[in-house]
DNA sequence: AACTCGGGGCC
DNA sequence: GGCCCAGAGTT
C-alpha cells in the first residue's frame, strides 16, 4: 500500500539518531519504552543514558534497590513506571532465569507493558508482527483516513489498533512501527502540523477537506481537582528534619516528602498553629513556626492541582527519625519536594 | 467506561 | 487556562 511505503521511505531519510536506535537487545529497548510512555523524547532521554549507564543488564536493576530506582527517576513522574520496571527486572532475572520474554503474548504479561509497549518490543526486537498504536499512530491514521472516533473510547482503541494492524509492513514491521511514531512526532505534529512538505498529502483526507485541526477527536477529561498542601520542614539544633515515605494508593508511592497536613483551604500562620499544637510530634513541645512562601506554590498534575505552603518548623530535637541535613538529598522525592530542597540549600 | 497516575513544554 | 506526550493499571 502507498501509505506504508511512503512512510517507511520517509523513515529511512529523515529519522532522528537517538540511542535506543544502535541497539535490538530487548532490555534496552523495553527500557526505553517504558521511559518514553507519555513522555517526549527530549524529556526521556538523559534518563535514559542514565539508567543504561548505572545499569547496564537487566542483571544490574533486578540488583538494585527499589529506593535507588526510584531516586534515578525522580523528576521524571508516573513513578508507578519505575516500580513496575524493577519488578519486572526482577521477575525477568530471577524467576525466567534472565531470559527476556520474546514475543508479544509473553512480554504482555509483565508489570508495565500493555497493549503498546508489548508490540513495539515485539516488533522492534523480534520483528513480530504487532502494530504499536500511540499518540502519534491516532493522530496520523485519523487525519490521513479522515477518522473521527473518539481515539479514547473503547470503539476507538479497537479500531485504531486494527487499521494499524492492517497497514503494518509485514515484511519489515520495526520499521514501519518506528516510521510512523516518529513521523507523527516530527511531521504530523499536534499544532502546526508541516503539511507544506508532507509526503502524505496527497492521500491525506484531512488536509484535503481542511480538518487536520479537528483531529484526532479525543474524550475530554475532567478539570484538575484543587488541592492544599502544607508541608512542615522541621529544623532542629542538631541540623535534622523528618522525612516521611508515601503509601497507599494515591500519588508519589514509595517516594519521600515532608511530613504534609492537607487542608481544605489556605491556612494562615495562626490557624496552622493551632493545629499544630495537637500534632502528635509536637504536642508537649516548643516550636517556632515560619511560613517559607508567602503566595502558595501551584504544582500542576493531570488530575490535581496543589496549592503548596512549606513551614518551616524550628525544634530543639527530633527523635530518632531526624534526617541529617546531609542525607536529605539520597531520597527520592517528587519535583515539588526537590526543588524546595534545592531552593531551600540544605 | 471512567478515573488515576507527573512533569514539562507549547500555545 | 487547555492540550499533548513512543500508556498502563484500577475501579
Amino acid at each position: 500500500m502507498i501509505f506504508t511505503k511512503t512512510l517507511t521511505r520517509w523513515y529511512s531519510e529523515n529519522k532522528r539518531a537517538l540511542p535506543w536506535r544502535k541497539t535490538k537487545n530487548p532490555y534496552y529497548i523495553w527500557l526505553s519504552e517504558i521511559i518514553l510512555q507519555q513522555t517526549q523524547v527530549k524529556q526521556g532521554l538523559p534518563y535514559y543514558d542514565a539508567f543504561v549507564a548505572k545499569y547496564p543488564t537487566v542483571f544490574d536493576l533486578a540488583k538494585a534497590p527499589e529506593s535507588d530506582v526510584l531516586k534515578l527517576w525522580q523528576g521524571l513522574g508516573y513513578y508507578s513506571r519505575a516500580r513496575n520496571l524493577h519488578a519486572s527486572a526482577k521477575h525477568i532475572v530471577y524467576k525466567l532465569n534472565g531470559t527476556f520474554p520474546n514475543n508479544y503474548k509473553a512480554l504482555l504479561k509483565l508489570k508495565g507493558v500493555g497493549d503498546y509497549t508489548a508490540s513495539a518490543v515485539a516488533s522492534i526486537c523480534f520483528n513480530e508482527v504487532a502494530a504499536v498504536v500511540d499518540g502519534n499512530v491516532y493522530r496520523v491514521l485519523s487525519r490521513y483516513f479522515g477518522i473521527d472516533t473518539p481515539i479514547n473510547s473503547s470503539k476507538g482503541t479497537k479500531a485504531f489498533k486494527a487499521l494499524a494492524q492492517e497497514l503494518i509492513d509485514k515484511k519489515n514491521p520495526a520499521d514501519f512501527n518506528q516510521a510512523i511514531m516518529e513521523f507523527g512526532a516530527v511531521q504530523c505534529r499536534p499544532k502546526s502540523p508541516n503539511c507544506a512538505v508532507c509526503p502524505l498529502k496527497n492521500g491525506c483526507v484531512a488536509f484535503n477537506k481542511n480538518t487536520i485541526a479537528e483531529l484526532p477527536v479525543k474524550i475530554k477529561s475532567a478539570k484538575a481537582k484543587k488541592k492544599h498542601y502544607n508541608f512542615l520542614v522541621f529544623i532542629s539544633k542538631d541540623q535534622k528534619t523528618l522525612l516521611e515515605k508515601r503509601k497507599g494508593k494515591g500519588i508519589w508511592q514509595n517516594l519521600y516528602q515532608f511530613p504534609l497536613i492537607e487542608t481544605n483551604n489556605a491556612q494562615s500562620l495562626n490557624a496552622l498553629k493551632k493545629l499544630l499544637k495537637t500534632y502528635e510530634i509536637l504536642k508537649d513541645t516548643d516550636f517556632e513556626l515560619v511560613p517559607y512562601n508567602k503566595d502558595a506554590i501551584i504544582h500542576k498534575l493531570s488530575h490535581q492541582h496543589l496549592h503548596t505552603k512549606f513551614w518551616i518548623v524550628y525544634v530543639n530535637t527530633l527523635n530518632a527519625n531526624g534526617v541529617s541535613f546531609d542525607k536529605v538529598h539520597d531520597f527520592p522525592v517528587p519535583a515539588l519536594i526537590g526543588s524546595f530542597i534545592e531552593d531551600f540549600n540544605f
